[in-house]
Formats: structure tokens, sequence, C-alpha cells
DNA sequence: GTACGCCTTCAACCTAGTTGAAGGTTATGC
DNA sequence: GCATAACCTTCAACTAGGTTGAAGGCGTAC
């Protein structure tokens, strides 16, 4: 199977899969005569599997390290789960900034919807000028 | 004012001050007879014009020509304002997707907390394959 | 004179790939 | 037998927004 109908197949690109085989996500397929990539139905097991932590926004280094357990036949259990909770806080606290600047902005957007009223004689770049974080 | 100190006072590292400059965000300083960045209060001013849209995460790009408007003694509120606009559009969506995914890693640690009781007969990669994007 | 803390430039590194150049391979049609 | 298209190869450079580190100069105090 060539790269192009794996990347079809997988839901990846062509050059998403080379980078991770050039990063030690995912071992090196085997060559046709024509120094094709050759892969067998297990690598693209193993590369819908990275495509599927990778859609949890995993980490490459997590990813990396459960694959390898993958690969050498033990379950990468116990590091999904230490993987997932990480990723779970860190999104947490993501989600939280997010909302709070979500807020700054809306604050600003209706203080520059009164300020157009004034103009020319105000200018809603004075809206900016209180920075709260210091 | 040396670099340093205007870094505390606006709140950005010496590395990012030299980096805007070196990327035409604000323009250069002038020099000491030793070759020291020698800041002005409008150039510490504009700093924090530009940290302040930086905390507000618009694009560098947007900053650019915001400030190149407000140094040119133009008001760049229009500008600001779009790209209040802009950030905010983005930040919904980024806010929905996180949301989606943090759901999702939801469900996985429940279902994982569920396939512990079984340990070692089930395996809680099992619960990661089904991938809904395909 | 030397120790410390500041400053300088430049290059490399970070994430997770994408894009493009230059060139080799395979299949199809004529 | 050859053109053409659609694959494939490697390698380097680019993306955003900086940070980190090396190698060296400057300023002041002891």
């Amino acid at each position: 199977m060539q790269i192009g109908e794996v990347a079809r197949s997988v839901g990846l690109e062509t050059s998403a899969i080379r980078y991770y085989e050039a990063h030690d996500i995912v071992p090196q397929p085997q060559r046709t005569a024509a120094g094709y990539r050759d892969y067998h139905d297990d690598d693209v097991e193993l590369l819908r599997f990275v495509r599927r932590l990778r859609s949890l926004e995993l980490p490459l280094d997590d990813v990396r390290e459960i694959v390898s357990l993958r690969t050498d036949g033990q379950a990468p259990c116990a590091q999904v789960r230490d993987a997932i909770t990480r990723e779970a806080t860190a999104i947490d606290r993501r989600i939280e900034d997010l909302r709070r600047l979500r807020d700054e902005l809306t604050r600003l957007q209706t203080a520059a919807d009164q300020i157009r009223d004034d103009w020319p004689t105000s200018c809603v770049c004075h809206v900016l000028e209180p920075d709260p974080s210091g």
C-alpha cells in the first residue's frame, strides 16, 4: 500500500506520515524496489491509532511513548490514562483563559459601540488604556 | 531608560522587546554611545500598548498595522475594532472545539475507570478505537 | 583588577507539521 | 517508443511568537 492511499484511508496528509516517521513516532515501513514506502495493514492500523491520539490533541511526545509501548507488545493503558488526564487539565485551563478573554473582548466591543456615537471626538483605543493585568 | 528597566515596567521580556523591534512591530529606539538601546517615555507607552493588544491575543500582523497607524498619528480605531471582532470569532470557535474535545476526554476517562475494574482482561486503549471523525 | 550585572548580536530551539523545489517511477494512451 | 499524468523520493525553508544560550562588550563597586 502506497503512502497516498494510506493517507486517504487514515485521514492524514502524506507529509504528516513522513513527519511521524522522521520523528520516531512510528517505525519505518518497508520499501519497494523503487524506494517507495510500502505499508502493511499493521502499519496502517498504527497510523490510525496515532491520528486518534492526535485528534485528542495529545502532545507528540506522549504519542511517541504510547506508540512505542504498543509496538513493544505492552498495553499502554496507564500512559494513555495519564496523558488524557494531563490534557484534560490543560484544556480546562485553556477554556477558562479563553472565556475570560472573550468576556474582555465583549466589553471592549460594547465600549467601542458607545464611543462610535461620539465619533470623531473620541477613539476606541482609549478603551484599551486600562490594562487589568499590569 | 535601558531595555531591562522598560521590560520590568511594561511587563515584557527583554527578548520579546527585541523581537518586536526586529519584526517591525515597534520602531527602533535611540542608542547610547555604547550601543545600548535608550527608550523614551513615548517608546515605553507604545510597548505598553503592544503588550495590551497582545494580551488580547491579537496576531502580531494586526498589532503591526495598528501600531503603524498610531505612530503615523492616525487613530487606529477601525482596525482595532475589526481585529477584536475577528479575534472574538476565532476564540468562540476555539472554545467550542475545546469543549467538544473536553467532553470526549471525559467520556474516555469514564470508560477507562470502568475498564480498570476488568483489568487485566481489558485495555483502556480499546476505548480509543471508535474514532468519530473518520 | 576583578567581580557582578547589565547590555549587544546571532544562531538555534520550541510545536506540529506544510510547502516547494528538483528529480525518480509507474501506468496509460497513442 | 514516447508523452503525459499522477504518483513517489529527499531536503530545505517556512509558519507564530517568541525563548534560550553562546560569546563578548560596558559600567560600577570593591
